[in-house]
RNA sequence: GGCGGCAUGGCCAAGCGGUAAGGCAGAGGAUUGCAAAUCCUUUAUCCCCAGUUCGAAUCUGGGUGCCGCCUCCA
């Protein structure tokens, strides 16, 4: 295998290969939960998904593991907001990213580590950075100390020199007056009154943001892992503390690859919840959008650049989405007609079986665009090429017309059917079904008065009465309803 | 001020030196009483200028415009 990805520490496009072969660690910076996911966020774990199941479809042993930040400023100002315990909010938002993630069909990582249970390795390890000269600590809060650490910088590349100081505003007079150095960073900060807080060597307080993440991987994967994944907003400062933290502690490389997505922009302008110009994963699922319209939108540009969110965008996605499901669902739902064997709609990720030697120039297609740096924009338009015939059978189905595909035909249609649905799994895309008279259905007709109109009309068309038709299919269409004329005078329907 | 990214048809988006994937929209066609839905066909020389090369969207230099980061951020 040729997995090339690019990699932000060295700013190339670096052949993979992994510590041990045929395993890979990977650690994806998480959440901080204290609000619902949005679509930035989505992106995020979509990309990084299907670098899972490329690894999983090529029989790696992935070892993913992912944090909850279940304490900082913002929980500890929202439980303050709520008069509740800080607990209560990162464990809502918890259940409620579990609840996004699933629904976005985003494998679980192996483990979810919270900030909040890994006090102690956070504890020791900023011993360990004190004991080697790397941190102070000054009146309860711990500092690392940027200008010990030789290649601080490496990985955003920057002179802290060159850095305009405090560009963000954010910082406090009292931390600037605390520090050494204007870019020392909080290992551990110490509580205000009324927070909640954990004890420690230093006194009551709580871990700084990125010493969690250094922990975490030490805990979880050991001193060096493959991946580290995270958003490109995080580049700088997260990372780059990141790795200062561990390679001073264990004098170890952290990480072999360091990946970072691009960001969702609105108006060319970056998605985030402090401008407001954000839309929830929530939202977009109440709205209708399918899990399967969003992932296919991101998926549609490559990880590593903006992508920008339009509601025009959006719907060019939905519709590509309904074309390429269409192709998807016709295994599941004609395979007695075309004589197919019946097939489960498995989630399933397997080499085993995939590469048809029918199709095998598909299949390299779509496995070269994954393996180069995960081009899943090309990987895509293998799977609408692949999909297209399919689209032509399931509407010859539709009209009946069966008899003129042999039987031959229909057996190279399955083999191309199956590469379809194995090559889309890679991408995390699975067929939905949907039926007619779904839960959702918002308009307050019933199926029989739907029914009833049809055939009114039908009586209408029959005496020629096409004004009378057409009002009924306005009306109808008003309440969400459209209708499909077939040959041979059946009229099907179908909810908008 | 420093570091980095981007600029491809009406919109989104691949492309990594050999003459432009794919999705959406549009147009034409099949089908239809007319529609809708569906399927088929079809639409670009790549921000500007100068260079390198037999050959450049792709490399080099110079512009222009947009965006991200510089201690909240996926």
């Amino acid at each position: 295998m040729t997995l090339r990805l690019t990699n932000t520490l060295t700013k190339q496009t670096e052949l993979f290969s992994p510590i041990k072969p045929k395993q890979v660690s990977i650690y994806c910076c998480g959440v901080t939960v204290y609000d619902l996911c949005h679509l930035g966020h989505a992106r995020s774990y979509i990309a990084w998904d299907v670098l899972r199941r490329y690894f999983i479809w090529q029989g790696y042993k992935v070892n993913f593991v992912q944090n909850f930040t279940d304490i900082d400023d913002k929980i500890i100002a929202k439980a303050q907001q709520e008069g509740c315990e800080a607990s209560e909010i990162s464990e809502r938002n918890i259940k409620e990213f579990h609840y996004d993630m699933d629904a976005l069909g985003i494998i679980r990582p192996n483990r979810m580590p919270k900030a909040t249970r890994c006090l102690h390795g956070i504890i020791s390890m900023i011993k360990t950075l004190e004991s080697k000269g790397s941190a102070y600590s000054v009146d309860g809060d711990v500092y690392f100390s940027v200008m010990k650490y030789a290649d601080y910088g490496k990985l955003s590349r920057r002179e802290l020199t060159d850095q305009l100081l405090n560009a963000s505003g954010r910082i406090t007079s009292q931390e600037k007056a605390q520090k050494d150095h204007p870019f020392d960073f909080a290992l551990w900060k110490k509580a205000k009154e009324n927070e909640s807080s954990f004890d420690s060597p230093w006194g009551q307080g709580r871990p700084g943001w990125h010493i969690e993440c250094s922990a975490m991987v030490l805990e979880e994967l050991g001193e060096t892992i493959d991946i580290h994944l995270g958003g490109a907003d995080l580049i700088f400062p997260h990372h780059e503390n990141e790795i200062a933290q561990s390679e001073s502690a264990t004098g170890k490389h952290l990480a072999n690859f360091w990946l970072h997505n691009g960001m969702v922009n609105v108006g060319g302008q970056k998605m985030s919840k402090s401008l407001g110009n954000f839309t929830t994963i929530r939202d977009l699922l109440k709205e209708g959008i399918s899990a399967m319209t969003l992932r296919l939108f991101v998926l549609q540009a490559h990880y590593r650049k903006p992508l920008d969110f339009t509601k025009t965008s959006l719907e060019a996605a939905s519709k590509g989405w309904a074309g390429l499901n269409k192709a998807l669902c016709l295994g599941l739902l004609n395979h007695e007609e075309l004589g197919w064997p019946q097939t489960s709609n498995s989630t399933k990720i397997t080499e085993s079986d995939s590469r048809s030697e029918l199709f095998s120039d598909y299949y390299q297609l779509f496995l070269d665009a994954l393996e180069d740096d995960l081009n899943t924009s090309v990987a895509l338009s293998v799977l609408f090429n692949l999909a297209r015939p399919l689209r032509v059978i399931a509407k010859e189905l539709e009209y009946g017309e069966l008899d003129l595909i042999s039987k031959s035909d229909k057996k190279e249609l399955f083999e191309r059917w199956k590469l379809l649905i194995k090559l889309s799994r890679v991408l995390g895309l699975q067929p939905e079904i949907f039926s007619k008279t779904s839960s959702q259905n918002n308009s307050n007709l019933q199926d029989s008065d739907i029914q009833e109109a049809i055939n009114e009309r039908n009586a209408a068309k029959l005496a020629k009465n096409y004004a009378k038709a057409d009002k009924i299919r306005s009306q109808l269409r008003e309440e969400g309803i459209e209708l499909i004329d077939k040959p041979g005078g059946h009229t099907d329907w179908i909810k908008n």
